[in-house]
DNA sequence: GATACTATTATTAGGTG
DNA sequence: GCACCTAATAATAGTAT
């Protein structure tokens, strides 16, 4: 797929299209009663947006929360810093596993061509699949390790139970090391960490 | 067309049509060479952001047009740009692992006392449940951009470098209502509609 | 929450007025 | 830029993992 080289072609596709977005943004709002908003610059240079139920207001909930790092209901940042570390830790342990992936192991005999210092965005994608299965297997192990806890704690499961509403939206202090502990006692006893693959999107 | 009562049913819905949504976004951007965001919350209310060629810069625009308000962006930090600053850091750490590889293997022969200093038993399940939510959110706007590198790369590759500079000249906005009337108005052929046609507002 | 599968349905490109 | 047409194509619902 590449941009349409005719203008004329290009803008009427853009129209249809558009109007085939727009369309698809609304029964998603209404088949499943969120809230969504869609801003194009159109090849003109005019904006048009669609938004339910405004623009505006999902936007400033878009900001507050991806902004506010540590606050309140900011949970998709609140805990970066620990999932940095345990992004490190995920893939210091494939290393030790040696069960990383071609393009890590080219890079890694490359020094001079460190991927991993460029900006997100300019990552190719076998990099960026890199970082998503490793997410993915950290997160299915901390899943698992949640389950364990539970077992052993004999507490209320918050995991699974088929209710969207259990997310806790309480800022709570994390303690690295406790977690590095964790992971690292799961690790040992699974070997899940391993578990290195590629994951395709589309 | 009606909400999804079912929950479980509209999760699943949720998820498959967001994905088909933003596909359509790339391909409209990639199509029209066109630049858009979308911003979802999900029934579980977590944050879903599709951004070509990023959300900031987009949103930023969109309020310096829509609202006179150019202030706003000076503090916000977007979820790419989060995202960026994190895995720098990590991988940049990683980077020291490297120069240290030495250290590295001698540790790896003894596991055990990597983490011989490290608290145990202090993280509860609500603390594992919000890391792994953090966790899909992060692997989930990784995914976004490696839907678009898919396509431009047959190996590792860079981003699009949109001009940013663009004068906006006209605005159109449309809300669920006037949507849903220009979709009904697609089958009855009704022209009854007052939010039918786009609005020009120079 | 995501994904694989497949039958069914909806969307799109390209053309015309 | 919109409305209408049609063959070709892509997205989706329902189900299960």
């Amino acid at each position: 797929m590449a941009k349409i080289k005719n203008p004329s072609h290009r803008q009427v596709t853009f129209s249809k299209r558009r109007l085939g977005l727009f369309k698809k943004a609304s029964e998603i709002c209404t088949l499943c009663g969120v809230e969504a908003i869609i801003i194009v610059f159109s090849p003109g240079q005019k904006i048009f947006s669609f938004g339910h139920p405004d623009v505006e207001s999902i936007v400033n909930r878009f900001l507050s929360r991806t902004k506010d790092e540590g606050g309140v209901g900011g949970q998709q940042s609140s805990t970066m810093r620990e999932l940095n570390m345990q992004l490190t830790k995920i893939l210091d342990l494939l290393e030790a596993e040696k069960v990383r992936g071609e393009v890590f192991n080219n890079l890694k005999r490359n020094p001079s061509q460190w991927w991993w210092e460029a900006p997100i965005d300019t990552l190719g994608l076998q990099e960026l699949e890199i970082l998503s299965a490793s997410m993915e297997d950290l997160k299915k192990n901390i899943a698992n390790q949640a389950i364990f806890l539970e077992k052993k704690t004999s507490s209320a499961s918050i995991m699974d139970n088929g209710n969207n509403d259990v997310r806790v939206s309480d800022h709570q202090h994390f303690d690295l090391k406790s977690i590095e502990a964790k992971i690292e006692g799961f690790s040992n006893h699974d070997h899940q960490f391993g578990n290195f693959h590629s994951q395709k999107f589309f």
